[in-house]
DNA sequence: AGATATTTGTTCGTATGTATT
DNA sequence: TAATACATACGAACAAATATC
């Protein structure tokens, strides 16, 4: 891969490690890198192209301007990452393997630590999702709902590693498309046991008690999983 | 975030999953999403890039060359999410929690599912580092060595997803540069406890004992923490 | 508020490198 | 070996955005 643009692109990110460089930083204007590497401008442009597709530096225009090492977004970060699924057929069991250990541990990890303006937004989170249905679109609003709990869970964790892994794996519920299709169907099951849990969740939560919080989790991720399991059965058996 | 590039970079995209384009296919050449795009050849270049850097495609110059839509390589997603945590300052206690939690469920769930020459892979990955330490070099291969017997447990386990989130938290011990620090000095204890549980985990996936199996790692996952958390300590307190 | 200067973004034409036939 | 087809690199002129006065 002798490609000058690609050899230009890992230079400057090796600047950024070697010099240590934080968000917020500028990187040199492009003619400074035209100069510095003398490579053509649209050269070094595609070098901070790649360097911007994967996050790593924003650009400005004007005076002042120019190409700014940046934090990657985690909204960013999960959709580079779900590129590399997407040809990967993934399965409703896939992802339970990995939600049913890991949900419980980041709601345990929670307890405790939580304070009233937290308890707040998940009290809210579970409200979202208690209004009626009206129409069929929000018949598919509502399984989204039901996931934003466990996105504040995310949220409120303040392991990193953690917070992320789950939020993608909600982001793949969300978005593949096998489950966009599941979602798609009325569920009272999956909304009536996914209330409870998340309710008696909240309460113990409140009482922070870990080892109940853990536990109710593990009860839900396996109900759910079971659910979801069933549904995905019944949508292959229809496309046959 | 009205840059024509970037746009025409997502409408390729769309492209990709609206026509349910697979790796191997490829796209229309450069002078035709030129004049589709009545962009300047620059402006269509930097949106190839933009999906080159983030793998999902890749070019080849020549007759029959053109950009190809292709599957991402695991080492290329492992790199494209490191960079989003390079700014998180991850701890070992945040990279454990996921450990302790993901590795037994790997191994236990590879339990029954090997034939011989996956149990041969597995054998040699203990060996490997069995070997008698001369330099300090070599001593930090030993480290490095100790975490190959886990990547290929994550490479046998037929969940993607699972399989990409444990070699992505192996990685982290690889690189990242505290850990990298740790690794560094001599530590016998970690060696030998780590080997200790290898073979007796060898042992166990071959009796096909899964809940030994499962017990076993949790046990491993948790001396290796607090091993690894003890030399994180002394590492913070030499730098003060 | 408006003119100006600064910096990235786009255009276009040309030349070079590389793999196929 | 030569011809062809394609990406890659070059460079100068122009457009758009934005901070400053």
């Amino acid at each position: 891969m002798g490609k000058r643009s690609d050899a230009i692109a890992s230079e400057i990110k090796s600047w950024i490690v070697e010099q240590n460089l934080t968000p917020g930083h500028h990187l040199p204007q492009e003619k400074d890198l035209i100069e510095y590497f003398s490579s053509a401008k649209s050269t070094v442009r595609e070098a901070i192209k790649v360097l911007q597709a994967q996050g790593l530096v924003t650009t400005r225009t004007g005076p002042g301007g120019g190409a700014f090492v940046t934090e990657i977004p985690q909204e960013k970060a999960l959709s580079l990452l779900s590129n590399y699924f997407y040809f990967k057929d993934l399965s409703i069991k896939d992802i339970y393997q990995l939600r049913r250990q890991l949900e419980p541990e980041m709601a345990a990890s929670l307890c405790g630590n939580l304070d009233a303006h937290d308890l707040e937004r998940l009290k809210t989170a579970i409200t979202i999702y208690s209004s009626p249905i009206a129409t069929q679109e929000e018949e598919y609003q509502q399984r989204l709902n039901e996931l934003v709990f466990h996105e504040v869970l995310a949220d409120l964790n303040p392991n990193p590693l953690l917070s992320f892994v789950c939020r993608f794996l909600l982001s793949l519920l969300k978005n593949l498309d096998f489950c966009h299709k599941i979602y798609q169907k009325p569920n009272p099951e999956l909304f009536d046991t996914g209330r409870y849990y998340q309710m008696a969740l909240y309460d113990a939560l409140v009482m922070k008690d870990r080892d109940k919080v853990r536990h109710l989790m593990q009860k839900h991720m396996l109900a759910a999983e079971k659910i979801m399991l069933e549904r995905e059965r019944e949508l292959k058996s229809n496309l046959q």
